[in-house]
RNA sequence: GUCCCUGUAGUUCAAUGGAUAGAACAGCAGUUUCCUAAACUGCUGAUCCGGGUUCGAUUCCCGGCGGGGAUACCA
C-alpha cells in the first residue's frame, strides 16, 4: 500500500469530473510535500493547465477541494502557486504502518516456479594474478543485482566464467618453472592467487628487461626506435617461450596440463577465500579452457554459413559495418581463438543448460563496445536471445594518481583492503569501548560485519555507471554517509526492542484507536512506505545506489527524529506501542535492504 | 580521427523536468543525570561555458571546453 497508489486514481476523477476531460494515471505527478510546506504530497498541477483553461491557484484550489470531499485519504490541503498540498487523515497513517508491520518481508516478492528466469555473470577473474578493488566493485554489484532481481520475483543463476587459460597464464607458469624452486602456497604461506601473481610480475619484469637490451641492439644494427621496441617486444625469448607453452597447452600436452591444473587451483584456493570474506557466490561456474572451443566451432559454422569472412593469411573476421562497427577478428591467423569467441561459446553453453529469459553480463564500461559487438554476433549466428542481452556497464575504481595499473604496482589488493577494514574496525570498537563483556568470537563477528560493511556500502553507494574514486590515504570513513552507520542506527533499535522484550512489552498487530502520530511519526510512516516502491525502482534499473541511499535517509532522518525521544519510558502506552512499532518496523526495512546489498547488519556493535 | 561515458560546495557523493539544488567529510561553534555519543544541533560553501525546447532545466536537445574509456591477432 502506497499512498500514492491510493491517490492517483481520485486524481484522475477529480479531472474527469471537474473539467470533462480523461487523463492517464501517469500524469499525475504526485511527489513528496517539501518539508518547509504543510502537507505531505503535493500535486503538480501545471500539467493540467491546458484542461482547466484556468489560472495554476485556481485549479489546485478547484482540485483540492474535489478531493477534500470525495476522498477520505485527504484531510485537508492548501495551494501555492501551482502546487497542491494535501495532508492525509492522521488514522491512514496508522493503517498504513500496521499493514507494512503485518509483512515480515516487506517489499520483497518471492519468485513462482514459472518466473522468469535470470542468469548474472560477475566477477570473471584472470587466474595470473589476485583481486583487486576493481574486481571487489564488480563482485558486489553483481552479489547485489542479483540479489535485487530475486526480490522483485525472478529467479536467478549466478554464474562465474574463468579465465583460465591463454597467454597470461602461460607467463606465470613460465616464470614459476624458471624460478619458483617448486615454491608451493604450502611452503610458502602465500595465498595461492597471490604466489601465481607474484610469478607473473616476475616474467613481466624480466620480460621488459629483455626488451629493453634488445631495443638498444637493434636500434645499434639502424632501426629506428618504434621498430626496435616492436620487433623486440616480439623476439625477446621469453615471450616466445610463453608463446610456444601456449601451443603445448593447446595440444594437450601432459606435461603442462598438469602443471597447469596445479597451479590454477592454488589460484581458485585463493579466491575461493576472497569470495568467501566478501560474501558472494556462484550458483555455476564456467571456465574459459572449457567453452573455447564450443565458440570456435560456432564461428566456423558461421564462415560456412557466410556469414563471417576469411582473410589470406588464414584469420577470421566478421564484417559489422553494416551495423556502423568495424570489422571484428574472431579467429587468429594460427587459427587460436580470441575473448570473443570464447563468450560466443560460453553464451551458447549456458542457453543449452538453463532456459534462461534474460542474460545479464556484469562487466566493466572499458567493454561496451565488446558486448555490442557480442550482442550482434549472437544474433548473426542465429541466438535469438543475443539482442536482449544486457551489459552491466560499471565504472571503473580510480585512484588519485590515476587508474589502477597491476603494472605500475599501483593496484589495492582485495584482501589486503579487506584486512585493513576489519583491523580499524576492530580499533575502533575497541577505542569507543564496545568490546567489553565480549567474547572473542563476538568481537571477531563484529569487526568483519562493520569492517565490510563499511567497504560495501561505500562501493555500492555510487551510481554504478559513474567512475568512482578511492583514495587509499583517507580510507574508508566509518562516520556520516557510512555503513557503520546505518549498522549503528540498527543495532540501537533491536537493544531497545530486547530491552522492551525484557520489560514483557509486545507489539500489537493493530494499535489502539484514538491515537495521535505526531508530524514526525507520519514523515517517517511515509518514508518507510516508500521502500517497496525503492526495491522495484532499482530492480528495473539495476540500481543497488538506489537502496543504498534510501537506507541512509531513513536512518538520518530516524535518528533526528529520536534522538531527544524516549520509546521506553513513554509514559502513554499508545504512544509506546506506536513508537516500537515504528522502529521495529525501520529495523526489519534496514535489514532487508542491507541483505538486498550483500550487507550485514549486527545486533549489536 | 570516429564512437561511448562523464563534468554539482575545498573533497567524496545525492537529486522520476518541479517549489529555497540535498548529504557526508574537512573547518569553526555547541549538546551527554536520559532506551548505545560510531549520535545530535548550528555556521561557512556548489550545478564547466554558450545557445535551444518548456509555465519551469542539474536533468532533455545542439555547440564548445575539461576528465575517463573504446577503437588489439591482450583478456
Amino acid at each position: 500500500m502506497k499512498i500514492e497508489e491510493l491517490l492517483i486514481p481520485s486524481v484522475v476523477a477529480a479531472v474527469k469530473d471537474l473539467y470533462g476531460t480523461a487523463i492517464e494515471e501517469k500524469q499525475v505527478q504526485l511527489q513528496k510535500t517539501r518539508p518547509e510546506f504543510e502537507g505531505h504530497l503535493t500535486l503538480v498541477v501545471f500539467p493540467f493547465l491546458r484542461i482547466s483553461r484556468k489560472k495554476p491557484e485556481e485549479t489546485a484550489q478547484e482540485i483540492g477541494t474535489w478531493l477534500a470531499a470525495n476522498e477520505p485519504a485527504v484531510d485537508k490541503f492548501n495551494v501555492i502557486k501551482g502546487f497542491l498540498n494535501l495532508c492525509i487523515a492522521p488514522d491512514f497513517w496508522v493503517k498504513i504502518l500496521e499493514h507494512i508491520n503485518a509483512d515480515e518481508h516487506y517489499g520483497i516478492q518471492a519468485a513462482s516456479p514459472d518466473a522468469p528466469l535470470v542468469m548474472i555473470e560477475y566477477s570473471s577473474p584472470n587466474t595470473n594474478k589476485p583481486l583487486h578493488l576493481g574486481h571487489i566493485r564488480n563482485n558486489l554489484l553483481g552479489w547485489a543485482i542479483s540479489n535485487i532481481i530475486a526480490a522483485n520475483g525472478n529467479r536467478i543463476v549466478r554464474t562465474n566464467i574463468v579465465n583460465d587459460r591463454g597467454i597470461h597464464i602461460c607467463k606465470s607458469m613460465l616464470a614459476w618453472l624458471k624460478w619458483g624452486n617448486n615454491a608451493t602456497p604450502e611452503t610458502t604461506g602465500k595465498k595461492g592467487d597471490h604466489l601465481i601473481g607474484d610469478y607473473y610480475v616476475a616474467f613481466d619484469k624480466h620480460y621488459r628487461e629483455e626488451v629493453k637490451s634488445l631495443t638498444t641492439q637493434y636500434m645499434a644494427e639502424g632501426m629506428t626506435a618504434e621498430e626496435a621496441t616492436d620487433k623486440a617486444k616480439e623476439n625477446a625469448p621469453l615471450i616466445r617461450e610463453a608463446h610456444e607453452m601456449l601451443v603445448k597447452w593447446e595440444n594437450n600436452d601432459p606435461e603442462i596440463r598438469t602443471l597447469w591444473e596445479k597451479m590454477n587451483n592454488w589460484v581458485y584456493d585463493g579466491f575461493n577465500e576472497t569470495y568467501k570474506a566478501l560474501g558472494v557466490a556462484f550458483d555455476k561456474i564456467y571456465y574459459e579452457s572449457q567453452t573455447y572451443l564450443v565458440g570456435k566451432k560456432e564461428v566456423e559454422k558461421g564462415l560456412e554459413d557466410g556469414l563471417f569472412v576469411r582473410h589470406e593469411d588464414g584469420s577470421v573476421w566478421a564484417d559489422l559495418k553494416q551495423e556502423g562497427l568495424d570489422e571484428k577478428l574472431l579467429l587468429r591467423k594460427d587459427g587460436t581463438s580470441v575473448y570473443m569467441t570464447q563468450d560466443i561459446g560460453t553464451a551458447k553453453l549456458r542457453f543449452q543448460d538453463y532456459p534462461i529469459d534474460k542474460m545479464i553480463y556484469v562487466v566493466g564500461n572499458e567493454q561496451d563496445y565488446h558486448f555490442k559487438v557480442l550482442s550482434i554476433l549472437l544474433d548473426k549466428l542465429g541466438f535469438k536471445w543475443g539482442k536482449d542481452l544486457v551489459h552491466f556497464s560499471y565504472g571503473m575504481v580510480e585512484l588519485p594518481n590515476g587508474k589502477m595499473k597491476s603494472r605500475e604496482g599501483t593496484v589495492v589488493d582485495a584482501d589486503d583492503l579487506i584486512a585493513e577494514m576489519i583491523s580499524t574496525a576492530r580499533q575502533t570498537s575497541e577505542e569507543l569501548g564496545k568490546f567489553q563483556d565480549m567474547t572473542n568470537e563476538e568481537k571477531d563477528n563484529i569487526a568483519r560485519t562493520v569492517g565490510l560493511g563499511a567497504l560495501k556500502y561505500f562501493l555500492l553507494k555510487v551510481d554504478a555507471k559513474k567512475n568512482m574514486m578511492f583514495n587509499p590515504q583517507e580510507s574508508i570513513d566509518f562516520n556520516g554517509n557510512t555503513g557503520p552507520f546505518i549498522q549503528y542506527t540498527y543495532a540501537r533499535i533491536r537493544s531497545v526492542l530486547r530491552k522492551a522484550a525484557e520489560e514483557n512489552i509486545g507489539i500489537p498487530a493493530t494499535l489502539p484507536a484514538g491515537l495521535t502520530v505526531s508530524d514526525k511519526e507520519q514523515e517517517l510512516i511515509q518514508h518507510l512506505a516508500e521502500f517497496k516502491g525503492i526495491v522495484q525502482q532499482a530492480g528495473t534499473e539495476y540500481s543497488p545506489s538506489t537502496i543504498a541511499n534510501y537506507c541512509y535517509d531513513l536512518v538520518k532522518e530516524y535518528n533526528q527524529f529520536y534522538h531527544d525521544y524516549s520509546i521506553l519510558r513513554e509514559s502513554n502506552q499508545s504512544n509506546k506501542q506506536l513508537r516500537l512499532m515504528l522502529s521495529a518496523n525501520i529495523a526489519k526495512v534496514i535489514r532487508t535492504g542491507m541483505n538486498l546489498l550483500g550487507i550485514e547488519v549486527p545486533e549489536r556493535m
